[in-house]
DNA sequence: CGATTAAAAGAACGAACGTTCATTTAATTA
DNA sequence: TAATTAAATGAACGTTCGTTCTTTTAATCG
């Protein structure tokens, strides 16, 4: 056999891109071969090679594609010149939201910067630090402005992040919780690790 | 060459431990190969045999023996009967502490799961949910106590603990911050997530 | 001291890897 | 419709993988 009928190169690409998605992050990019993705899209091998230049060429692509569509959807849901504190609530919702339907490609995002090569990995790195920069902005004008308490807002920024990208490792679609219940602790969670929210919120327990 | 003069095995074995545990955290282990282990032990691939079924109960033996570690050291630290939020800062001081040291092997340990076979991995899980358990029941009695407030204790010990081992994703011998000053500030976020510390901490930045 | 065991080397195994190539067939274009 | 281009196949490349085997030498034990 040779070109199956009906197949269009843009959607065997885009295919062959939720596939790997998938497959780098059930099992890590390195434990997963190009014959293993081809099986899954439903093609041989050798056809990938239609798409994608080589393996290393189809993780960047992806982890360069989540983080840019991750930096483009921010950039359409901020505010300008929004308070901090409302900034940062629509932040941690729009983090949550976004990265819940995208649950492999954050986990990749973070987690395969190892497997890029020097000069994909400065690429992803940078809009990784972008993003990081988002975050930290934000805490930075909350600890200005006193409605924030943080004792340094670039780790703080990390941990913010790990936090939320701690959560694909067990959430799990039919699991106790749906997501809309665990959007809401979360956002707790990290209002209460900028030292913002509400006063009774925080406090009432300690009385 | 054949047997090295002065070499003993389980010397051998712990230097096997030793440069795997770093390999596999800096690559993965998938990523890594036997051959690229016995080159940082000094050896030749077959020799690791001597000390190791095959490559699979190598990664287990990592996990499972840091995991047992954890444990075993926690029981040493903890103290019967303290009061919730002394136990957590406790807990959380000690986590940090024991896992500023070994940060090799708490990255493996909580993204090398999927990489264990079935049989490993349950013995593995089931020490790390014996971990989660602890944080989680320290949380508990925290809120019935009423000193902490927290919605999911069980998400709660869970972000906790994602967020403590994000650390090492980006923490350096020689970054700008030293272990002491990243103790204290993680100690402060983690306690803000569970809505303990002092009030002033918590509510002055809402004032 | 001799026999046995432990720990290494080095070669080799088959399997799987990423990738390339020639070929075939469908879609597109002139 | 004929020529060209795009998208697939299946075989094959050289390499590396985890692992096994035989052999050699050091340490240990009777």
């Amino acid at each position: 056999m040779a070109r199956i009928a009906g197949s269009i190169g843009a959607e065997t690409a885009d295919r062959v891109r939720e596939q790997s998605l998938k497959l780098f992050a059930a099992k890590g990019y390195a434990a997963v071969s190009m014959r293993e993705i081809a099986a899954a899209v439903g093609v041989q091998a050798a056809a990938l090679y239609n798409h994608f230049p080589n393996k290393q060429a189809l993780l960047a692509d992806l982890m360069l594609s989540h983080m840019d569509g991750l930096l483009a959807a921010w950039d359409s849901e901020a505010v300008a010149g929004e308070a901090p504190a409302e900034a940062l609530q629509r932040l941690v919702r729009f983090h949550i939201r976004y990265h819940a339907g995208r649950s492999d490609a954050v986990f990749i995002s973070y987690m395969e910067l190892r497997s890029l090569e020097p000069e994909n990995f400065m690429k992803v790195e940078k809009l990784r630090q972008t993003y990081e920069g988002v975050v930290q902005s934000i805490l930075e004008q909350g600890v200005e402005a006193g409605v924030f308490r943080v004792e340094d807002t670039r780790i703080c920024a990390m941990a913010i992040i790990a936090m939320l990208a701690g959560v694909n490792t067990w959430y799990r679609q039919k699991g106790r919780l749906n997501l809309s219940q665990i959007e809401g602790i979360y956002t707790d969670m990290v209002l209460r690790v900028a030292g913002a929210g509400r006063r009774e919120d925080l406090c009432s327990a300690a009385e």
